[in-house]
DNA sequence: ATCATTATTATGTATATACATATTATGTCA
DNA sequence: TGACATAATATGTATATACATAATAATGAT
């Protein structure tokens, strides 16, 4: 049975990974060829090549041409965090999304935002602030600064029933994104908007999105301290 | 030249991955099917097959079957961070790495711990609390909890050379982690040891591995708050 | 010996083909 | 009409084959 079972490229990685685990193939090792390896496994190459490819994305195998193939010394495996729209975030987390537009006018950017994007000091942009709240709690308070230039259709929304996170996802398209976690005290404005005493700790998320060579936008997400990011890997 | 043109996944996914982001194929649209998309290509169905796969894994396409393939409503992207080990980290900074060791010893763990790790509670484990620097400068608290029973040769490790960091990599395998994030305020404790005030903002990262039942390690990762992650998508 | 050139080799990718599988659409019978 | 079996279809995967490419090893000329 083992000897004909169905050989597909989920099986072979997920036992080539237990070899990696259980230190078959140890750390810094060079394992087989593809060729050798097609062999033992009785299929093709192109089988072996991708459950390797898969492994190697993954951090736990390094690969290089004509050198081959080898066990990760210092697996720097990656964390990979889906960032949904907080709307999805809040809702499958089973709360009830509500969001609050706290302003939205066009502004004189800080230079902090335009040198950020590459843009013109003093640049007029459109600034965005909102609350996102789980169960009527503050979840999350969103700073935006949006490049009129690169959406100018967004001057005219409102955002009474759409968030501007969620008008942007789905009227402005982005192509790279750079995005920057990390810790800070809350400020008095954002203590009091995220209804947290001054000098909590708050949980930043900066997103800055471009097309090519055109900033789009950049966002302040702001979470009270007790938030968590969590994945699995 | 463009008809000849070596037509590879990469550029065919590049391609789509254009027709996304300028609209041409709208959020929610059904995209042409495999072998349409070969034609107008002009390649084979798997070379199609494997840009749109990678493009569905990214997170801008949502592939099922016979029901065809769609652009994603809300794009839920994933970022991915590598998570290299402190001293690599350090290193590519361009800083200089060391560490010490703060304490290294067999107690009864925290509930916190046992529960996180699903082990009874009160159980021995094995504590070792170090400081990595980076130009002398305090970097990363880490403060771990390891379960003997999942490696028992940790035991007799001093830690003198190699941090406790490097030491699991190199020689404790997971095959399952679950990653946290979040802030906090500093601790006296931690506050001391990392140099800054107690009650500024500190930058937490938990990390517990497992091999499959077996809990193995449970850290906690603290950061100044000054500290960035940072990641490019 | 040193350097440039060429062969070798392991991985990377493209292709045609075949079959598997999930899901939807269709049709049949009660 | 509704339940259920059946066909149709788009994606998913496996395979043999061929060639591309990068990096190393071997070779030869100076």
């Amino acid at each position: 049975m083992t000897a004909n079972a169905r050989k597909s490229f989920h099986a072979i990685k997920a036992e080539m990974a237990r070899r990696i685990a259980e230190r078959v193939w140890a750390p810094g090792a060079l394992i087989p060829g593809e060729e050798v390896l097609a062999v033992e496994f009785s299929c093709a190459r192109a089988t072996v090549n991708r459950a390797l490819q898969e492994l190697a994305r993954g951090g736990v195998l390094v690969r290089k041409r004509k050198a081959g193939t080898r066990v990760a010394l210092h697996p720097m495996r990656e964390a990979r965090f889906v960032i949904p729209i907080v709307r999805q975030e809040i809702e499958n987390k089973g709360g009830i999304y509500q969001f609050r537009l706290l302003s939205n006018a066009v502004e004189k950017a800080p230079q902090a935002v335009t040198k950020r994007l590459g843009l013109a000091k003093g640049k007029e942009m459109l600034h965005v602030r909102c609350l996102h709240l789980s169960d009527s709690r503050p979840y999350q308070y969103e700073d935006r600064w949006v490049n009129l230039d690169a959406v100018p259709s967004i001057r005219h929304e409102t955002f009474e029933t759409v968030s501007p996170n969620e008008w942007l996802v789905t009227h402005s398209p982005f192509s790279q994104a750079e995005i920057v976690f990390h810790a800070d005290l809350a400020g008095t404005e954002e203590a009091e908007i995220l209804g947290v005493n001054a000098k909590d700790s708050v949980f930043i998320i900066e997103r800055l999105t471009y097309l090519p060579q055109k900033p789009i936008t950049f966002v302040r997400m702001i979470h009270p301290g007790s938030h968590r990011m969590v994945t699995q890997l």
